[in-house]
DNA sequence: GAAACGAATGAAATCGTTTTCATGTTTATA
DNA sequence: TATAAACATGAAAACGATTTCATTCGTTTC
């Protein structure tokens, strides 16, 4: 492998000229630059980016930390993020923590070994004071998960309206007997969509069952075992809330195998405004996330940290969620269009 | 940030015996080991990687490349490459080429400046030829796609086989005109695929008819599209072979909003395994791919290479193909098994 | 009791860049 | 025309680890 000594050498110049060719640098006369640029072409000289990072303290590589990759929206995350990410010369590695705080903590070890220089957190898994201290390291970037302790950067969506409009959505059909799911007891994400679910109930006077709360669903399967026990309940509900158009779908599914009607038995509001959610018949309500501008948003504001070293300023970026109402929740009739 | 020399610094001892005990080298006292030990973490040091990969010639990182992590093909694979990596103490950068061949080659500089140890490629965009010459730099494994010319390890599955077994099924089931869905002219995947489909067809005696052929189906609304052209033929077919399970699902969703009956007017397979075969109403008959399997093999395969730096090897490791049937081909008959 | 060996440690070179500082050469300015 | 400013270049230090080679000391071995 030629590096720029051999250049240098081949030149007959000093390794300070060839990086400032490299590095575009000025002062070098056009003469010798063309000289540089030859022998680079014919060594196939290219730098070395282990010697940049360790003399620039800079690899140009993010870490996203998401549960697991196969959960569509994290997919969609990850997609815009690595999009993001190369339209500024960064890489991207991905930590899958599976919701595992220990895994968690040990991939942020990047941050502190200065493998990556920055951390974009899709999701948590430990209390905040446990992540604080590798802020001394480098910068966290909080981008869909949030934590109000947090003093950093966060780019999220309203979660609370969320769950909310899903809700009110459902109480409007006339609904009263409404049944939540969602996934993790730990996420904020999912504490903040059942305030807005509350909200919604309290709005039109109903109080929270706990018996109609599932917290534990996050596939298909899952909706459909909940489908099972919610059905298994004596008074049973007319509608359910979501936090995955996975489990949406999973619920939807087993009810029909059941020989339900959606929505006339039970109406389905899902969440993330995935693909399948056009697929299944009836298709399915669910809330939209701007997924791509979050992961954009949560870039930019990355390497603006990365630029100016200040990691510990709480700024709060919130993007706005729409609700998508198609046929699992209101029958026949004509539905809104998707804007 | 403490350095190898502050832990040195203060120990009264020299960076080498620092770093033998570091890297666990034999010839330090049980003395010094757990001085040194107290004192990293005293001070909370960590050896810098950067550092380390210039000295080591390593970084400990691989990329894999995929078109996009959306499909869920593809998700399965990097979240199984993700896992198998990291037990081998390996981060993992994604590099979503998006079909381009330009974007390709310029990732495949990673290998070249050295920021990755090891390229898995899980899709192809270029001519062997034009992704030869990087061979020089490091280890290149073909994972799922792969190619004839290509002197490098190859962990791969029997796509041949695959559409075989598919679409043998169907003319089990009777039917004669059989459309053919594939995603992309380029992907040797694809190309066996339709070997495999010619084969099964050749064995009934049948030939196969280009305007049943339909090589440009990704997702589900190519899929919905596809529907909609193979309706509009003169002499439509009564079944179809896809290439992913998206597509299928497009394919069957259309259909039905359309008023026709799956598997009775048209029978469907897909291909991957999806979640979403079990989910569709009909469930979607298919071809299961151990992803798992062939990501961990890849991985394996790739640390190998990574150590005997013999990188110019065709090896090929294949694993087998299954077929899964399900309802969108046999009616309300009992179900084969998924073993 | 000298030679040989193994254990424990450190000085300095090395990995391949970038940057600081110094120096020499032009060019512009008063 | 002296002098400051701009341009062009290079030597050497720095980034933070690991490794090679010496060196010292204690223990066997014959």
């Amino acid at each position: 492998m030629a590096t720029i000594e051999d250049v240098a050498k081949l030149t007959g110049l000093s390794r300070t000229t060839i990086s400032r060719v490299i590095n575009n640098h000025p002062y070098v006369s056009e003469e010798k630059r063309k000289l540089v640029l030859e022998a680079m072409e014919k060594l196939g000289y290219v730098p070395n980016s282990s010697a940049r990072s360790l003399r620039n303290q800079k690899t140009s590589i993010l870490a996203l930390f998401i549960p697991r990759i196969t959960n569509p929206f994290f997919s969609e995350l990850v997609e815009a993020t690595e999009i993001a990410a190369a339209e500024h010369g960064y890489q991207l590695i991905i930590c899958q923590t599976r919701y595992s705080p220990e895994k968690e903590l040990n991939y942020m070890n990047l941050l502190k070994t200065k493998q990556v220089d920055g951390v974009i957190l899709a999701s948590i898994q430990n209390e905040w004071k446990q992540l604080k201290p590798f802020l001394q390291y480098g910068p966290i970037v909080l981008c869909n998960e949030f934590d109000d302790c947090a003093n950093v950067p966060t780019v999220r969506l309203d979660q609370v309206y969320g769950g909310y409009i899903a809700t009110k959505h459902l109480l409007e059909q006339g609904h009263t007997k409404i049944a939540y799911c969602s996934g993790g007891y730990r996420s904020n994400v999912a504490k903040s969509r059942e305030i807005g679910f509350k909200k919604a109930l309290a709005e039109y006077k109903l109080t929270f069952d706990e018996r109609y709360a599932f917290r534990d669903a996050f596939h298909i399967a899952d909706g459909k075992r909940v489908f099972r026990q919610m059905m298994a309940l004596s008074n049973r509900p007319t509608a359910v809330f979501t936090g995955s158009d996975e489990v949406a779908a999973g619920i939807i599914s087993e009810a029909l195998a059941c020989g339900y009607r959606i929505p006339e038995h039970l109406a389905v509001v899902g969440f993330d405004n995935q693909a399948i959610t056009e697929l299944t018949n009836p298709t399915i309500t669910t809330v939209h996330q701007p997924v791509k501008q979050m992961a954009q948003k949560a870039v930019d504001v990355m390497i603006e940290k990365i630029q100016t070293k200040k990691y510990d300023v709480q700024e709060i970026y919130e993007f706005p969620l729409q609700l998508i109402v198609r046929a699992s929740t209101v029958g026949s009739e004509l539905h809104q269009s998707e804007a």
